[in-house]
DNA sequence: AGTTCCATGCTACCATACAAGTATGGTAGT
DNA sequence: ACTACCATACTTGTATGGTAGCATGGAACT
């Protein structure tokens, strides 16, 4: 038996049917609130959202199209297994689009967002005193973020977060497991300060060894979930 | 009233019907037998496929998650018009990745792939020729495609694909212009050579100038071309 | 005991009917 | 002539019934 939190409706319009229950699906996928492995079926899934089996359908057709569930013709759904190949081909390509972003952040970069990621920081500083786990996750996602909008290159970034689900999934387990934010913090602030120097080999430097974080202790995770994992 | 060649059911399985139709309608868009701004709806794909509207509506939904389509809720769907920041920044992102690849791939590359680089360089230089520009086109794909998966980085190619819809389609537009192969086949020859010789710099460099190529021209073919254009 | 076969219940897939929102053209009123 | 209104013919969104294919478990056979 699944367990689905049904969707408020509560605000008159969140979108059709078929967006509600697909972001809804989709936000407890990367939450592993869906382990990777999960059994969904149309029908369980319509009477959990108290809705029609078309808009569940039309969800798991995208969400298939994202890799994040695996259709099986005439034979089910379920939630898909990270794999692993994946998220390092994943984290290759994050790696060569921040890098080449942070350069062009250093080149130039709006004074607006320069502050933001300022008060940012701040906040992440907080954070990591607080151990507030969470909400760093949040911090950490919004400072990448604001520098791919400072280069006008957003569309890249949402790129990446498409793509990025399967890599989302396991960096979850990681902070789940190893929530040392401290380093992070540091390499964040370090950025920045490159970035107001407009020294884009060191910000580079950086960005590269920032992002190698996230995938060190893959192997790791693949033993200490062996059934997340393809 | 629009002209959409039915599918070839003749073959038993093309995979599902859903499918079918979203393949084939993908095709004629990033082909642009279906131009940008040309409006479907579900019923006369339906009856044009001999389908039910169920599985072109399904269809819809990928091509809307692919940015090929666009779909106004009660009012119509759309082929989307081409998007010139959405191509600079695809640019951006193949330049950053394929530049990344060919400096990885003269750092290690299998032999049989290099092998059929090289068929693959005879192929071109035979269509530089003959004006072979359908072919020429598949050759240029296909050889950047083999560098990818010299470098185990297949998911990344498959990821640019996607993402390029709307690249590929200012490309196809392009070629239509202005079929210039020689410089572009080259290129193609000097990159296999720096890959040979293993010059990591060489290589970046041109890899640079290659794909500049692509969108040198981007405004002229929105002066040529303004109602493809958002 | 071990193997083959088939009934049963499951699944995704598709067709169809209905609902709800929107653009359009004609009409009545000013 | 112009404007406001409304019937109508579209559109996409949703619900539901039926179909074909697959897995499972039990029965029949060797």
């Amino acid at each position: 038996m699944i367990e689905i939190k049904t969707i408020e409706f509560a605000r008159p319009l969140a979108g059709s049917a078929g967006n509600a229950v697909y972001a809804e699906l989709k936000r407890q996928i990367v939450n592993l609130e869906l382990p990777p492995g999960t059994p969904l079926s149309e029908k369980e899934v319509s009477v959990a959202f108290n809705v029609s089996r078309t808009p569940v359908r039309e969800s798991f057709v995208r969400l298939a199209q994202e890799d994040l569930v695996l259709v099986l013709p005439q034979r089910g759904t379920r939630v898909s297994l990270i794999d692993p190949e994946m998220v390092l081909e994943a984290q290759f390509m994050r790696e060569q689009l921040e890098r080449a972003v942070v350069r062009l952040a250093c080149r130039d970069f709006p004074e607006d967002l320069l502050a933001e990621l300022n008060r940012n920081l701040a906040l992440q500083k907080e954070c990591v005193q607080r151990h507030d786990t969470r909400r760093m996750f949040e911090l950490d996602e919004a400072f990448h973020r604001i520098l791919f909008e400072g280069c006008r290159k957003l569309g890249t970034w949402s790129v990446i977060q498409q793509m990025n689900a399967n890599l989302n999934r396991s960096r979850i387990l990681w902070l789940s497991t190893d929530p040392q934010w401290t380093p992070l913090y540091e390499q964040h602030r370090d950025m920045y300060e490159a970035i107001v120097r407009r020294d884009e080999a060191k910000a580079d430097r950086i960005m590269q060894e920032h992002l190698s974080l996230s995938i060190a202790n893959l192997p790791v995770l693949q033993k200490k979930f062996p059934n997340y994992f393809k």
